[in-house]
DNA sequence: AACCCTATTGATCGAATGATCTATATCTTG
DNA sequence: CAAGATATAGATCATTCGATCAATAGGGTT
């Protein structure tokens, strides 16, 4: 089938030699996240070489297996990249509801919305890997569940707001990344207005201005 | 990484052999829907094979190609799946249109919560296959397009939705099937209520009842 | 029951794959 | 500037892949 062309351009065009260890680890494991992110994790390590222009068996130099590979981009990607604070600021009432929320997803947006980060973490969830289930239940429990409880607080009127109902909110707003890295279908440049929308209809139907 | 094991289980045991070569075929197509939906387009076909309890080289007396396997998995998954009257159901408005979406979204979703549609149409839309760019646009102009009409003619005063408004309510039911057959976290078993939800959260933001 | 058509098998090919190993050449150090 | 350390390249191995082809055997027909 029409799989992406594994060489289509070599990322780094003159490559300088020898270079010292840490430095040609941290290249690999960047040319590492693209390349995955285009062809899927069956990527070839040579056509991953072919495009950091050294050999095939230099990546072995570095990584025992091409497992250990993915186990570096999986790192690279997803480590430390949740803000540590999301949850503090989301739950802060001193803050307008509707603010928060839009501050979040405006941030976390810029976060998923990223080519990389949308198809390698697809790539790995039709793998059945792991950490995509671990990812889900975080995000569920350290801020979506939280702000179940900020509607129900911030609602005027006693409101029954269920998981499901978040996950609706969320999973629209992710299916933007979705339709624009994995389906490659045109959408808006700058998500922000259609966040701002689907959050407003959102509080809107539990009655938060 | 941690790959599905292609042979975890035979999906025919005891196999007849010499049958005829119509339903030979439709048995090897039905056996890699599954079977591509389980592991994804690379999956091999020797893997293939012993899932149907058939040699390998048979496979390439009715396909001369595994593209050409993996052609008439689309055609199987995907031709004639669209209920035809649904944009004639959708634009009945004899009938509320809260209870045309909901019915609309109650069959559509039996189709895409389907484990092999859903994971198929992931894999092939990682793998860039037009099909998908296709459908999406399909999607969008008989359906969610003619929606969005509906939606300005039964709200009680002037609103102006957006297309991305549409494909937000449309996303957030989609992702249920997201999260469940492809990140494989537990969602309602019966998702009509979440949809319900979903529904008219979205109705009553411009304020249809 | 014998025959023949052909669905099915088993062996095999050439290319591609992950991984290994030795030779080379580059940079650093004294 | 010489020499040692080691980052890198090139050749190669054992598998595995899609695909081919001749040999085999199932089952309908007479």
């Amino acid at each position: 089938m029409d799989q992406t062309s594994p060489d289509m351009t070599a990322a780094e065009p003159v490559e300088r030699r020898r270079l010292p260890p840490e430095e040609r680890r941290r290249q690999i494991v960047e040319g590492a996240v693209t390349f995955f992110a285009d062809v899927g994790l069956d990527g070839k390590t040579r056509d991953l070489a072919k495009r950091l222009g050294i050999t095939q068996s230099l990546l072995f130099n570095y990584f025992a297996t091409k497992a250990e590979i993915i186990e570096a981009v999986y790192a690279h990607v997803y480590i430390d990249r949740l803000s540590p604070d999301w949850p503090a600021r989301l739950t802060d009432r001193t803050v307008p509801l509707r603010t928060r929320m839009l501050t979040f997803y405006t941030e976390y947006s810029q976060l998923i919305f990223e080519y990389e980060w949308m198809r390698i973490f697809m790539f790995s969830g039709l793998a059945g890997a792991e950490l995509n289930r671990r990812y889900l239940h975080h995000m569920g429990s350290v801020i979506l569940h939280p702000l179940l409880e900020e509607i129900r607080a911030a609602a005027p009127q006693p409101v029954d707001p269920q998981m499901e109902d978040i996950w609706n909110l969320h999973g629209g707003i992710v299916y933007i990344g979705i339709r624009r890295h994995i389906y490659q279908v045109p959408t808006p440049e700058e998500p922000a207005q259609a966040i701002e929308r689907a959050v407003d209809r959102f509080l809107h139907g539990y009655g938060v201005t």
